[in-house]
DNA sequence: CAGATATTATTTTTT
DNA sequence: ATAATATCTG
């Protein structure tokens, strides 16, 4: 505790009631939570098993709770819960599906899968085209995340598309049901509808958790935060720790506002400021707060730290995104050599992964070895997919997007006349795909070879269910893989033998995290259950999985990923590229209107740094092919003159230029409608 | 049914 | 420029 500040100390100790931490950047904050959860264990005889704090990614979770164990004696932190809210939603269903209605083993569909069915429903209505898919998926999302049911959907409708769009909605939900899933946004919406609507269940896990901690809050959605509300209840035993100037996933359903609801919602809310940071120079934090202060604000709040002043802020124009990424590989060159500074002191940071193409070979060039984080994750790759797939049809028949998924991946020569006439046939009876292939009335629909090809699949994969029932599942999934020969498929399906034996090597890691997986869940023994192999397949749906080897974490590398993918992390020495209108703020976000996100991005990518930070433009860009002039980003403009140098701008100031000025004006006059 | 060719839309990302 | 997706041909 002596190693807290005043304000830090403060917020570990309230326990009287709500509290909300708003914790700028870079003020310790995970140390307040895990601190925080010491204390309540320790000091105030809350037992572990008793207190749950919510995060909103697997490795914030993993990261806390690791802490918090070190912070705690002996073994008193077991069965402290640290989860994502998706991971607590899911326990939940988990815990309660039987009166909820679903099948053990249900499965979960990612967005993706959410997507193709929602593609298939329009197919078949016909005068809603794939122009609108984007725009449906976003806005049944929206209504899931409001707590809005079909039928309210469809009451409240305003226009004659809305309406259309709360019939596809009406006709999804009855799919997931069909197929025995829920999607990402059922998993908080399901307990929240549960919850609202029996009293008992409530109040056993009201009596389960007695503590609530919540990270990001600024993160929070509206059933999240309604989720948050039913399980504090009226104790008030809450804290939440958050920072309004660092929500960036608004674009996501994320309600930053949910940060002064509090404030109305808990009257005796307790709000405590952590200003203080201990990462960065005053230069960095001068800048970040002048820029941050262009935007409104129902917390008033200004970083300061006694790191010392620290050098100005470089603003590098260059002559184009070709000279940009050079100027960048040389400069982490020759400041490496003079300074003695590490690779791993160095991070590039950009809008969109796009960005990270030219830099990536720019530092080839130079060998500069780097590691990018981000872009495709792991479960986006087609043999991650497609091992997924047949793991949720094993576990969960009724699933009919995995099916179609793996139905004829490797080849098994069964086609889209032959699947069409097997849809037709299970939608007629409300079965699901794999549950059709039993019935008998199949044989007048469709060529007797066709059905063979079919039934000997079900045969098989029903072999392969049962394997997997046994002791050794993972051994089963082994077999399975050789039957298919899937290394045989990736040989055939990729661009080298190289390329097609690291996608194995996928596949196997894959398997191997589902063996831990399981290891873990029956060695955790939380739900009293054996360990199955329908929890595991679900908790990788999550992407719950073990930690990759940290080798790479290790070693000597510049880092490069997204402002977004940077948040929560710290760098000696931060390169912000692209710093044009059009891509930071992002084209689509002047579109929207939506500029306080984009700035509130760029102050997440200013407080990374904690000695240098440097900001580079190109002149020239090229877009979809074709090359044009940019407009430095109106976010330059916002920064204080002094403690800027500036760079190729050929004045001392970057030159402000008519296009701009029109933009900053359309803005102010946007801010009044 | 499978491979070849034309078209098309291109942020951020975790769960 | 590129990658994913729709359409066409053998």
């Amino acid at each position: 505790m002596t190693q807290l500040n005043p304000r830090q100390k403060e917020a570990v100790l309230y326990i009287d009631g709500p509290c909300l931490v708003l914790a700028g950047a870079g003020s310790g904050k995970t140390s307040v939570i895990t601190r925080k959860i010491a204390y309540l264990i320790e000091q105030c005889d809350i037992p572990a098993r008793h207190i749950a704090a919510l995060t909103f990614t697997n490795k914030a979770a993993r990261e806390m709770k690791e802490r918090a164990s070190k912070l705690v004696k002996g073994s008193a932190s077991r069965g402290l819960t640290v989860s994502t809210f998706h991971n607590l939603g899911l326990n939940i269903i988990r815990r309660e599906h039987k009166s909820l209605g679903f099948k053990p083993g249900f499965s979960i569909f990612d967005s993706e899968d959410a997507r193709s069915l929602l593609k298939d429903l329009m197919m078949k209505d016909g005068d809603l085209d794939s122009d609108h898919l984007d725009l449906v998926q976003h806005q049944i999302s929206n209504w899931k995340n409001d707590l809005i049911i079909p039928a309210r959907a469809l009451s409240v409708a305003q226009s004659p598309g809305e309406q259309a769009i709360a019939l596809i909605y009406q006709r999804y939900n009855q799919a997931l049901r069909a197929y025995n899933a829920v999607d990402f946004d059922d998993l908080i919406l399901i307990p929240v509808e549960l919850f609202q609507t029996n009293a008992e269940v409530l109040q056993r896990w009201q009596r389960k958790i007695r503590y609530l901690l919540v990270d990001e809050y600024q993160d929070t959605n509206s059933s999240q935060y309604l989720l948050v509300q039913l399980i504090v209840g009226n104790r008030g035993a809450l804290t939440v720790v958050g920072d309004d100037d660092q929500s960036i996933y608004a674009w996501r359903g994320a309600r930053p506002e949910n940060m002064s609801l509090l404030k109305q919602d808990y009257p005796s809310l307790r709000v405590i400021k952590l200003e203080q940071n201990y990462r960065s120079t005053s230069r960095i934090l001068r800048v970040a707060n002048h820029l941050i202060a262009n935007n409104p604000h129902d917390f008033d709040k200004a970083l300061w730290s006694e790191m010392g002043l620290g050098d100005p802020i470089r603003v590098l124009r260059c002559k184009n995104e070709d000279a940009e990424a050079e100027r960048v590989a040389t400069e982490i060159l020759t400041q490496r050599l003079r300074k003695q500074y590490k690779f791993r002191d160095f991070a590039i940071l950009y809008r969109g992964n796009h960005q990270a193409r030219l830099l990536e070979m720019k530092l080839q060039q130079h060998q500069i070895p780097y590691k990018i984080s981000g872009g495709s994750s792991f479960f986006a790759k087609t043999e991650i997919k497609d091992v997924m797939a047949y793991l949720r049809l094993i576990v969960n028949p009724d699933d009919d997007n995995a099916f179609l998924r793996i139905i004829n991946t490797p080849r098994r020569q069964i086609g889209t006349s032959t699947l069409e006439a097997l849809g037709g046939y299970a939608s007629e009876r409300h079965i699901s795909l794999f549950a059709a292939l039993d019935e008998l009335g199949l044989q007048s629909r469709i060529p007797e070879k066709n059905l063979e090809r079919l039934q000997r699949f079900a045969h098989w994969i029903k072999q392969v269910t049962r394997n997997c029932g046994g002791d050794r599942p993972v051994d089963a999934i082994r077999e399975m893989l050789n039957d298919i020969d899937y290394e045989g498929w990736l040989h055939q399906n990729s661009a080298s033998s190289k390329a097609a034996e690291k996608r194995m090597e996928n596949v196997f890691y894959l398997v191997e995290s589902l063996q831990k997986t399981i290891d873990k869940n029956s060695s955790d023994d939380d739900e009293g259950e054996e360990s199955r192999i329908e929890d595991a397949v679900a908790k990788l749906v999550l992407r719950d999985m073990m930690e990759r080897q940290e080798e790479e974490d290790l070693s000597d590398q510049v880092q490069l990923m997204t402002l977004h993918a940077s948040k929560g992390l710290e760098f000696p020495h931060v390169f912000m590229v692209g710093m044009e209108e059009e891509l930071l703020p992002h084209r689509n976000s002047i579109e929207d209107n939506n500029i306080e996100e984009e700035r509130r991005l760029t102050y997440v990518g200013i407080t990374r740094a904690q000695r240098t930070l440097t900001m580079t433009l190109a002149g020239k860009r090229k877009q979809f092919g074709e090359m044009s002039e940019t407009t430095p980003s109106r976010f330059l403009d916002e920064l204080p003159v002094d403690d800027v140098e500036w760079e190729g701008f050929g004045e001392q100031s970057p030159e402000k230029n008519l296009a701009k000025g029109e933009e900053t004006l359309a803005n102010l006059l946007n801010l009044f409608d």
